[in-house]
DNA sequence: AGTTAGCACTCATATATGGTGAGTGCTAAC
DNA sequence: GTTAGCACTCACCATATATGAGTGCTAACT
């Protein structure tokens, strides 16, 4: 059965009111409140359809229709306007991701804080998966007698260090060999694929003299790398989950508060979802992890190239035109931000 | 009026039994679970003299009495047994705080992880304020044509860098004469003292040539600088709360929550507290940030040097014995930890 | 055939009612 | 000073009743 244009016009009037007012939604209402010119009987009848059709629910007998999880998908497929943000909230948007020192991180953070901010919904926002990032250079710099400190720059412009003590004496010259030497095998390497290389056996070949050195920063420098896969997770506007009724019951709160607390799996979720502005609506989402729960990302990127993803999660009953345009326009501003600064 | 002995005696038991039950205690299991040689009745009379005093209150004519603040003063600074520790529980304490590559702010992070783990409730740990961290070295590497690293080490072994895009030329000679001198300005100067140097002035008079150079890296040292001295805050187990009858309820939790939210109050509240090891009881602390919540806190130490704190908060009835072990044992390992390592 | 008015029915929510029990405070006796 | 006894309080729980928003169905209307 084919889903007729009166019953879209009040799917769709269904669906606006519940998403302001989060109560279901009756006949009567209905028909006073939109210009449906029919009689709330007939709205009865048309949500009987639907109902049947999967697109409305019903809490109980006596009580107003519901929207489904497939009635939302249909809204935000096909029915949802495009939402134009008022001027200024763009200002404020542009005004407060701006970057001038270069502090990718803080700017992230930020971002995150700001969209929770505007949506009055929890968001969080992922640096970008490192492992397509190439190594560029790679440095080992005296400090004092017993310190080094390692740098390791990427070619997406990240620096990363550590300082070592080492339990072996070392001369400067020994330390820019080193550094060459590790440059010259890591160069143009991806960091997945420069943890693979057994570089011990690589560099004992052609300077065995260093090998006590090299035995006491390789350890050092993997572990450096693996930490640059690593993928940070923010997360902001958490307690704006206790001014959704919804959520104004301390089973849902808590079960909603203990999802985010695995931050293990939610970045995982994070990660493997797909690029580009994503809505992912209640059950679509791997149930046990976030049950009754919508989630809008979208992907940012440094200089073109590392992708990172910012987002919110919330009731399913959400502004999903408002919040989307918000999230993208503030990618939009990241991704400006992050390319004329160069990447951190 | 003074407090006897006996009144003592029925207080701790009070104090004992309403922090596992958390259900207010009457005169008659008190005296069934406590070998307090006395009636029921004659309890209740010393019950009432103890709330005269300030010791107990009464939620309601009908119910058992519940200890005051003052009377968890009293318990906290003279009435309570040092606890000690299961061998088990040490550890495993000892075996999570192990730092094998240096990796300060991961150590701490986990310490704090760990800490709520044990105790049940919310930990937070944040990193030493280092404005008497002094400057010790200060390099500017090239990174390619347009791109140098500007790198910091703290005499306490932490290493600070930054990448930054040039709009000007720059040749190897002039970074290292710039970084020598910049080396010579600021060694031995603590950070905020750094801050207050004018150095651009200070370097034109010997190095006009570099002016541009040192214009466009300046601002970035300075803001870096600033940024050193920025103390981290880590939480953990912030829905440990939930498990706790008395904020199972939408509003306390949700105060409790928004409490912690606000990071930047609750940074200040802990970098002002005393060293050592600290409990605040109920209304001893700031009433607007944390109303009806205890908080213990303790400091560790990176090379006896820099000082951070971690601790735990929750409800004014809390085992305050364990939780005050466990917290300093969990600082002595991480102030062993920082020391064997030589700090980050 | 589609639309509508009318009406019985449902059920969550709110309110009132009474019973239960833990615990107190007081009095009088030991 | 201590204790038994007893009336009293009050949160808590279960049950009963009222309310009202909203439905589903039927029959009449266009």
């Amino acid at each position: 059965m084919d889903i007729s244009e009166r019953q879209l016009r009040i799917l769709q009037a269904i669906i606006s009111d519940f998403i302001s007012t989060g109560e279901p939604v009756g006949s009567r209402s209905l028909s006073k409140n939109h210009d449906i010119n029919v009689s709330p009987a007939t709205i009865r009848n048309e949500m009987s359809d639907l109902e049947e059709m999967g697109y409305l629910t019903h809490p109980h007998t006596s009580a107003g229709r519901v929207p489904s999880d497939k009635a939302y998908r249909l809204y935000v497929d096909g029915m949802m306007q495009k939402y134009e943000l008022p001027e200024e909230e763009k200002k404020i948007i542009s005004a407060r991701l701006s970057d001038d020192f270069n502090e990718f991180e803080k700017t992230i953070k930020k971002a995150a804080s700001l969209l929770s901010e505007i949506t009055n919904l929890t968001s969080f926002a992922i640096t970008p998966t490192q492992n397509a990032d190439m190594l560029k250079y790679i440095n080992v710099l005296p400090v004092d007698e017993e310190t080094v400190v390692l740098m390791i720059v990427s070619s997406s412009g990240r620096v990363t260090n550590t300082a070592l003590k080492l339990n072996c004496p070392y001369n400067e010259e020994n330390l820019a060999l080193l550094s060459k030497n590790l440059t010259y095998t890591f160069k143009g390497k991806t960091i997945s694929e420069a943890l693979t290389i057994d570089i011990i056996n690589n560099l004992q070949s052609d300077m065995q003299a260093m090998s006590k050195l090299a035995e006491n920063i390789m350890p050092n420098f993997m572990k450096t790398l693996e930490n640059m896969l690593d993928v940070n997770l923010y997360m902001d506007g958490l307690t704006n989950i206790f001014n959704i009724p919804e959520f104004n019951d301390i089973d849902r709160a808590k079960t909603f508060l203990e999802m985010l607390n695995n931050k293990e799996d939610l970045t995982k979720v994070l990660v493997s979802r797909e690029n580009g502005t994503i809505i992912t609506i209640g059950n679509e989402n791997s149930k046990d992890i976030m049950p009754d729960c919508s989630m809008i990302t979208a992907t940012y990127e440094i200089d073109g190239k590392l992708i990172g993803k910012i987002g919110v999660i919330g009731p399913t009953r959400m502004k999903y035109d408002e919040v989307t345009s918000v999230i993208e326009y503030m990618t939009e501003n990241l991704n400006n931000t992050f390319k004329l600064s160069g990447g951190e």
